[in-house]
DNA sequence: TGCTAGTACTCAG
DNA sequence: GTACTAGCA
C-alpha cells in the first residue's frame, strides 16, 4: 500500500513532464504496475463481454498474453522518445512483507470463490465485480513479458525479493538516471528522481525530486520538510504506517511529522507517547521500529556490475545483524 | 483537524 | 498500488 498520503503531501513539488524531456536517458521501470494494468484491463474487457467460460483462467490470464501487449506498448513508446527502459520484476516474496502477501491471496481466493458462486447462479454482473477483484500477476505472466523483452533488447532484472528496493539500488549506482513507478515507497528508499502516473496518451508523466523536499511548505495546513535528512523522512514514513510496520493506532502523517519535530528521535518520541498513556504504542514497537528500517536500508538486492547479491546500502560495521534481522531484510 | 476504512479505479480505435 | 471521501474522536 505504499506510503499513505504521501503523495498528495508532496503535491507542491509535483512537476508535469514530457517524455521527451527524459531523452538519453535511462529509466527503471517497475514491471508489476504494467503488467498488473494490463492483466486488468483485458479482464475488465473481456468479462462487460460476457466471457465468463473458464473464469479462473480468466481471473489469472492464462489464456492470453494480451497484457503483454499493453506493457510492450509502454516499451517502445519510451524507446520512441530515445529512452533506454530497465525493466525491473519482482523476485521472491520478503519475510517482511510476508503478512500482507497471505492476507491479500487469501482476499483473493474469497473474491474468486464469491465470482464462481455468483456466476453459477447465474449472476453474472454481480460475479464480475467479484472477478474483477481476483487479477493477479503469476510468475508465469512475468515470463511472458521477459521473453518479450528479450525478443526486442530490453534490458531487464528480476530482483531477488522487491523491485522497489532493487530499482533504488540501479539509480544508487548509476545505472539509471530515475525510476518509472506508481509507489510512493521509493521515495522512502531514498530515490532521488522518481516518475508517476505514466499517460501514454499524452507522453506525460508527474515527476517527484529528491532535491525539492526542500521546497515542501507549511502553506494551508501541509507540512515544511526544509531541513528534513533522509532519514527523518524516513521515519516519518514509518512511523506513519507502511508495508513492514502497522502504525501506532491514530498517528498517520502528519501526526508522525509533528511528533518527530518535537521530539527529534523515535527513541524519545516513543517514550514520551508511552508516558503520556494517549496513544496505544504497541509492545515490542521500537524493536518493530528499527527492522522497517534496515528493510528500507539494507534490503537484499542483486548488483548487476559485480553480478552478485549485496545490501541496498552498506551495512555499517558496528551494526551487528543477527540472524534473525538477516532472514528480515532477505538473505 | 487528521486518521480510518470504505468505494472506485487501472484499458483506450 | 492509487485517489477520493464520509464519519469519527
Amino acid at each position: 500500500m505504499g506510503i499513505s498520503g504521501l503523495l498528495p503531501l508532496l503535491k507542491s513539488i509535483q512537476v508535469n513532464k514530457h517524455l521527451s524531456d527524459f531523452e538519453g536517458q535511462t529509466l527503471a521501470v517497475d514491471a508489476y504496475v504494467w503488467l498488473h494494468r494490463g492483466v486488468y484491463a483485458y479482464a475488465y474487457v473481456w468479462l462487460h463481454r460476457g466471457v465468463y467460460a473458464c473464469a479462473t483462467d480468466l481471473a489469472t490470464g492464462k489464456k492470453t498474453t494480451k497484457y503483454v501487449d499493453y506493457a510492450m506498448h509502454r516499451v517502445r513508446l519510451l524507446r520512441h522518445h530515445k529512452i533506454q527502459p530497465y525493466v525491473v520484476l519482482d523476485g521472491g516474496p520478503l519475510p517482511a512483507k510476508k503478512g500482507t502477501e497471505t492476507e491479500r491471496r487469501q482476499r483473493r481466493a474469497e473474491n474468486l470463490a464469491k465470482a464462481n458462486a455468483l456466476a453459477a447462479q447465474g449472476k453474472h454482473s454481480q460475479a464480475r465485480e467479484f472477478y474483477v477483484k481476483c487479477v493477479d500477476v503469476t510468475p508465469q505472466m512475468a515470463y511472458q513479458f521477459i521473453k518479450a523483452l528479450r525478443t526486442e533488447g530490453v534490458q531487464y532484472v528480476v530482483a531477488p525479493y522487491e523491485a522497489d528496493a532493487q530499482m533504488a539500488y540501479l539509480e544508487r549506482i548509476g545505472l539509471v538516471d530515475g525510476i518509472i513507478t506508481e509507489d510512493s515507497d521509493l521515495l522512502v528508499f531514498g530515490c532521488r528522481k522518481v516518475l508517476f502516473k505514466l499517460d501514454s496518451v499524452s507522453s506525460t508523466i508527474t515527476s517527484i525530486s529528491r532535491v525539492d523536499f526542500g521546497s515542501v511548505t507549511a502553506a494551508e495546513g501541509g507540512i515544511s520538510l526544509l531541513g528534513w535528512t533522509d532519514s527523518q523522512f524516513r521515519a516519518m514514513a514509518i512511523l506513519s504506517g507502511c508495508d513492514y510496520l502497522p502504525s501506532i493506532p491514530g498517528v498517520g502523517l502528519k501526526t508522525a511529522w509533528s511528533l518527530l519535530r518535537k521530539h527529534r528521535t523515535v527513541e524519545q518520541l516513543v517514550r514520551a507517547l508511552r508516558l503520556e498513556g494517549k496513544k496505544p504504542v504497541p509492545k515490542g514497537y521500537l524493536e518493530a521500529y528499527r527492522l522497517a528500517e534496515k528493510v528500507f536500508l539494507h534490503q537484499r538486492v542483486y548488483c548487476p556490475l559485480e553480478e552478485k547479491l549485496v545490501s541496498l546500502t552498506e551495512v555499517p560495521a558496528q551494526d551487528v545483524m543477527d540472524a534473525e534481522t538477516e532472514a528480515y531484510i532477505g538473505r
